[in-house]
DNA sequence: CCAAAGTTGTGCCGCCGGTCACACGTCTGG
DNA sequence: CCAGACGTGTGACCGGCGGCACAACTTTGG
């Protein structure tokens, strides 16, 4: 530990400054002290994709010290954030070093390859509509509070990207899922009403309703 | 080696076959001996979707293994194929008792999110066209004969699904490609002839030709 | 406190691509 | 050798979604 403690540097960062990016050549392994740090991509046309989010104490920049290949993404502060950083070959050392930790780490890809695979499937379906259903039933939930309550809802554009569609089909879709009571806001955050409608069209046994 | 291969079994499956299926209670891990195996996933709407080919050598269901959910995926016979099991305590020991084999492991998990990753980056894009244009670039080329022939090209179906576009909407993308010659035909092979024409489409440079 | 930037809501238009229908090879197995 | 399955090519139709334009509202920041 005390090694450890030695190798490792910290670092702040501000909002929206990038912490790591496709181009850095030095790998290393990131540990989220405190703040909130976001995985992002970039379409080819400069949109970015939001991957996967980094909370105090995960840690990011594993793919690359794995294999040794070029980072995949970029990672951006979506607070304002403090990070420890590790060389990439001692952080090698370290996981294959430790069972647990390299236990841990399996853990945290198989999660990784799951949820992207998820997307992925989201992707795949034919209707925007249905696309947003799916989303919404797989966006974070805070389990602490009502399960059916999604807070910190991303803006309509954001999900726009997500499901692959434009800002104002989105627009639309919520208008539906209002008119139609299966969805309501409640201030910044959304309250599911009728899970299992909404699911029926996630999963297609369902129609999208017209008006 | 010789307690392992007590504790496997092997077993044959015919073209087309289900290996092991999301339903299946008991996880293991599979090693092809001879064949080949391909991940797929299936929509709602009964459709597949091809997410991974597994050659000799490789194994598979190492998700479930590692961290113990249920399959995320269906894994079925491409071709006629051998396979070895060996049971999940027992190969989650095996893994994690070997360092080098927890590498290998995390190495493969490490491919398999930058493999769907890509994939998920690709649905993202606008235009079907684009699409296509992208996946031909990343569809697995055999680096032993010359770069750029694809071999074992899909069925227009087969790719329609993974660019999630109708099979007429790939048989017409063809058609552009073949008479602009950007691509050309040979046998059950294809050869690209204009990579950076391509690739120029594929990042969104150049709009799609329209005849 | 005001201006500017960002977010949401809505109408309209054009056209891309999904769907259907059908024709024509080509392979497979009995 | 023939029948059926499968893969490919092509036209016609039309509905849904993207894009544009603009208005109303909220948030941000100096």
């Amino acid at each position: 530990m005390e090694q450890l403690s030695g190798a490792m540097y910290l670092r702040s960062f501000a909002r929206r400054s990038m912490v790591i990016s496709k181009e850095t050549t030095s790998q290393m392994l990131g540990f989220l002290v405190e703040g909130r740090l976001q995985g992002v991509d970039f379409t080819v046309d400069g949109r970015s994709v939001g991957l996967y989010f980094v909370d105090p104490g995960d840690y990011f920049g594993e793919l690359s010290v794995v294999d040794g290949q070029p980072l995949s993404e970029y990672v951006v502060a979506a607070s304002k954030s403090t990070v420890a950083f590790l060389d990439a070959p001692q952080a090698r050392d370290l996981i294959f070093s430790q069972p647990e930790l390299a236990r841990a780490v399996m853990l945290r890809m198989a999660h990784r390859v799951r949820t992207v695979t998820a997307q992925r499937t989201l992707l795949g379906l034919p209707n925007p509509f249905q696309r947003l259903c799916v989303l919404l039933l797989q966006l974070p939930q805070q389990p602490s509070t009502a399960p059916d309550k999604i807070t910190d809802v991303p803006t309509h554009q954001e999900l726009a990207i997500m499901i692959n569609a434009s800002r104002e089909t989105v627009t639309r879709a919520f208008q539906l899922l209002f008119f139609n009571a299966f969805l309501v806001r409640e201030g910044n955050d959304l309250r599911i009403l009728q899970r299992d409608r909404i699911k029926d069209i996630a999963e297609g046994r369902a129609d999208p309703p017209k008006s």
